[in-house]
RNA sequence: GGGGGAUUGGUCUAACGGUAGGACGACUGACUCUGGAUCAGUUUGUAGAGGUUCGAAUCCUUUAUCCCCUGCCA
């Protein structure tokens, strides 16, 4: 994975990295891991998260886990760790074979809670949660203790054995931590451990009715994996003392030395959009987006069928770099970076998107000439193809004024362009719709001397425009998507009004009349390309089939023009 | 007088007591058989106030603002 991230500056992880493994910490070692919980898909601030933890592995010629955190059986489900899984894979983090699951170890961590509970560290609490709640005091005042916190260790042994063998209901009885309940930090309030859900899990089934909790079961998969940099998002600052106090209390307990801390980074957002997974599920249910992975959507399964590559998401995590404050980076940046990717890879191909009949009076009717067009400006070696020309063609629509302002440099009645790779042509006449009154087609006389590649082809005029011969014309169906939201900030409104009122009605426009060169039969699905002018576009493999060719932009060319307008 | 975190141009980020730099965006111009690309240039910044120091974005004090925390969610 091509990567900043571990550059030996630039990065506060890093530089903690550097210091530890000066220090001799861990062995030396560095090992990260990505902890998804199951219960949702993954989007671009997951991929963010992703690149980081995988880039300081690779970066440091260390390790990198793919764990998942399932240990609420209620909401976690297989589908989604097959959908986590393919997204990862794709990004191009290789876990190797390290694909944990926190539920790999729920029988060791059961029996570090036993440990906890003979330390004189965990008791049985039989409060509610209301009532547990109740004593937990506020963020101003302390908790109170628990009546059941004194209890024996022999009863607190029999007690936690008896909620795992099942012999109570959910919610009558949890393990919790005896730590401080006059902490100002709520977390050492006596957390809770485990909780009874007589539920079943994706993975164990129905062999457990006791779930441990995440602030307790993730410490204890980092330390068993030997986990050295356990790195997650700001919210979970407040936990690290938690963290650090159960890796301390269960001991080392990896064959590899050392131990894990927990480090902080702020998570990235991406502005015209939305991230939470409850604002994205309601995209889905309600309609304005066709599915989790609709190329609108910034999951990672949607920026895939939309076209971004794993390498523009990847360039896009180290531009985005790393700090200790949640940011939301500007769309601008995401799509610099898959247009900086593709400008250099995209093969260039002519496609008339709204095509407009264009008829040459001037040449041989029945005569077809094929042109030789590079296939990337960018790249010599991209070589060429050929592209049929002849006396009926098909230009943009955009590409004709009938009363031209001063900017515009096309095509207008009596005035010139060039045809890509091919002639100047002359604006003679224009044929209106005799019921509509719109320009229906355009007739042409084209220069012969001024075929590109020409001896006399060096004759400048103002603008060029793409084409497509009719007779050759391949029909296409063309997704034109735009940003989902707006504004920038979608979440920002006013109160009482939703975020949903920011949707961009225009974030979908297709076309169905579309025209593209023959070059399009040797495209396979999933290939992208530039279309001329247009932007960037991708075969959608999922769309396509059958006949029909649908081809999703993922980003539009940057136009100074449109701009200027 | 609860705890934790943060504050560098429009956005992101670097500078670790020694010239505030880069990227993206924006704007100019050049060039162009893509109004793309490329090239050249311009623009805007250390939240405020004190202090320490020869010298402060950086250290200290203080103010302000923003984010997170009272799940048997993660």
């Amino acid at each position: 994975m091509s990567s900043d991230v571990g550059n030996s500056r630039g990065n506060f992880i890093q530089d903690i990295i550097n210091a530890d493994v000066a220090a001799g910490l861990n062995g030396g070692r560095v090992h990260t891991r990505f902890p998804p919980e199951p219960n949702g898909w993954l989007h671009i601030g997951h991929a963010v998260a992703i690149c980081l933890n995988h880039g300081l592995a690779v970066a440091n010629c260390g390790k990198f886990n793919l764990r998942f955190d399932d240990t609420n059986p209620l909401k976690e489900e297989q589908e989604f760790v097959n959908a986590i899984i393919a997204d990862v894979k794709w990004l191009g983090a290789d876990w190797e074979d390290r694909l944990f699951f926190a539920s790999d170890y729920f029988a060791l961590k059961y029996n570090f809670a036993v440990d906890l509970i003979k330390n004189g560290l965990a008791y049985v609490d039989d409060l509610s949660a209301e009532e547990i709640r109740d004593r937990r005091g506020t963020l101003t005042e302390p908790g109170q203790d628990s009546p059941f916190r004194n209890r024996t260790i022999a009863e607190n042994l029999d007690l936690f054995a008896r909620m795992k063998q099942g012999e109570f209901a959910d919610g009558t009885r949890v393990l919790r931590a005896k730590i401080d309940m006059g902490s100002p930090n709520i977390n050492m309030r006596d957390p809770v451990l485990y909780r009874i859900r007589h539920a079943h899990h994706h993975r164990t089934g129905n062999e457990w009715c006791i779930y441990p909790m995440y602030d307790y079961s993730h410490p204890i998969g980092d330390a068993l994996e030997g986990i050295t940099h356990s790195i997650c998002t700001l919210e979970y600052a407040d936990h690290r003392p938690l963290y650090d106090w159960v890796v301390h209390n269960i001991g080392p307990c990896s064959p590899q030395p050392g131990r894990p801390k927990q480090i902080e980074f702020g998570r990235v957002g991406v502005s015209h959009t939305v991230m939470s997974k409850r604002k994205l599920r309601r995209l889905v249910d309600e309609g304005f987006v066709d599915g989790w992975d609709d190329p609108r959507m910034p999951t990672i399964a949607g920026m895939r069928r939309r076209g971004y590559t794993p390498s523009s998401l990847r360039t896009f995590a180290d531009k985005c770099g790393v700090g200790r404050k949640n940011m939301t980076a500007e769309l601008a940046l995401l799509e610099h970076c898959i247009r900086e990717e593709l400008n250099a890879e995209a093969t260039r191909v002519m496609a008339v998107l709204r095509p407009l009949k264009l008829t040459l009076q001037n040449y041989p009717a029945d005569q077809v000439e094929w042109l030789t067009i590079e296939n990337n400006p960018e790249n010599p070696f991209a070589g060429t193809r050929q592209v049929p020309f002849s006396r009926e063609l098909c230009i943009e629509q955009e590409d004709f004024m009938e009363v031209p302002t001063k900017k515009f440099h096309r095509l207008s009645p009596g005035g010139e362009v060039r045809l890509k790779g091919a002639y100047i042509i002359k604006c003679v006449e224009i044929i209106k719709d005799a019921a509509t009154g719109e320009v229906s087609e355009l007739i042409c006389t084209y220069d012969p001397e001024t075929k590109s590649g020409g001896a006399a082809s060096s004759r400048k005029v103002k603008g060029t425009s793409h084409w497509v011969s009719a007779a050759h014309a391949e029909p296409i169906e063309v997704r034109l998507y735009d940003t989902l939201f707006g504004c920038e900030n979608p979440e920002a409104v006013i109160l009482g009004a939703e975020f949903t009122q920011n949707i961009n009605p225009h974030s979908l426009v297709t076309l169905s009349e579309s025209v593209v060169e023959p070059y399009v039969n040797q495209v396979a699905p999933g290939e992208r390309m530039q279309f001329l002018r247009q932007g960037y576009f991708i075969l959608d493999p999922l769309a396509s089939g059958g006949g029909r060719r649908v081809f999703n932009r993922i980003v539009g060319l940057k136009d100074s023009f449109i701009k200027g307008q």
